[in-house]
DNA sequence: TATTGTTATACTCTATAACTATA
DNA sequence: TATAGTTATAGAGTATAACAATA
């Protein structure tokens, strides 16, 4: 439907994978956005894999490393998973002395997540390695398109279900 | 970073796992990114959920409908699964009378997966029910940005890593 | 009673390798 | 020797429920 897409169809019936963007699938906001994502976490785990993090224990040891303070429940909320899964997370970034559990003197249920001065140096070097990534992943799109791009997704990611 | 968010932010100081969106996280694009996904797959994986099929055998078929008659090998590339993948999806759609395999004349080794009528008609139903979640999905998007969005998607998406 | 963090468990998804039948 | 499809298996990721400590 795009015209981009629909000159490369101008020209002989594309054979082999190729020719199946031709089919309604290939304009499936939904599919694309799949793919999309699936590019772009590829580009981000091949940037952290030297840092030996993922996506989601970057994303903690980047919130721990902010002046946030996050307790484990907020890192829950907001990154979408359960808590059980932050317990792991934070265990093993914990065990790598990169985070630390604070208790929450206000209420003794609550540990806010603290990352080491081990921890926001790694955070640093990880975050130049991602946005690097990020850079490559997005080479296509000029910085406007970029920014437009950035605008929708926000949202798409902000509203709550 | 982006003046929409700044201007949020603006407000009092937020309490909550919202206030993590100030944290240079929330405005990573593979963060947004990853969320506008999940969020897209939980809409569609709901609507296609009643038809008994989920993000991935709902591609299938609708490939399998279009009259592109794709062989096992494109669904692979073109799905980016593993073959292995591609034949128990296919088993689980041709055990329920929805496709079935035919064999290539020219190439006896490979298979064309085709719907069935009653395949074609299921799809016919789950089509719209995916037409609707992600009208519903993106609605907070005007047509204008939903164009633009799908050929920035289209970029993203086709280029082979 | 409700909430935070924790543990345990089962289920789905994904990645990998080995095998067959054709080419 | 290479390719299409298949089978089997192990690992990662995800979802769920139950529990202890605290509010």
């Amino acid at each position: 439907m795009s015209s981009s897409r629909a000159a490369a169809t101008e020209k002989v019936a594309a054979s082999g994978p190729e020719r199946l963007w031709e089919t309604h699938v290939g304009s499936d906001l939904a599919f694309l956005l799949a793919r999309a994502n699936a590019r772009s976490l590829a580009g981000a785990h091949a940037a952290l894999a030297p840092f030996g993090l993922k996506a989601r224990s970057y994303s903690v040891l980047a919130l721990a490393a902010s002046d946030a303070r996050p307790t484990q429940r907020e890192l829950s909320d907001f990154l979408r998973l359960d808590p059980s899964q932050i317990v792991a997370l934070i265990d093993d970034l914990a065990a790598r002395g990169l985070v630390r559990r604070e208790p929450d003197p206000a209420d003794r249920r609550v540990k806010v997540v603290v990352a080491t001065v081990k921890g926001r140096a790694l955070h640093e070097e990880a975050y130049r390695g991602a946005e690097q990534a990020e850079i490559e992943t997005f080479a296509g799109l000029t910085d406007e398109q970029r920014d437009r791009f950035t605008v929708l997704l926000r949202g798409l990611a902000a509203d709550v279900l």
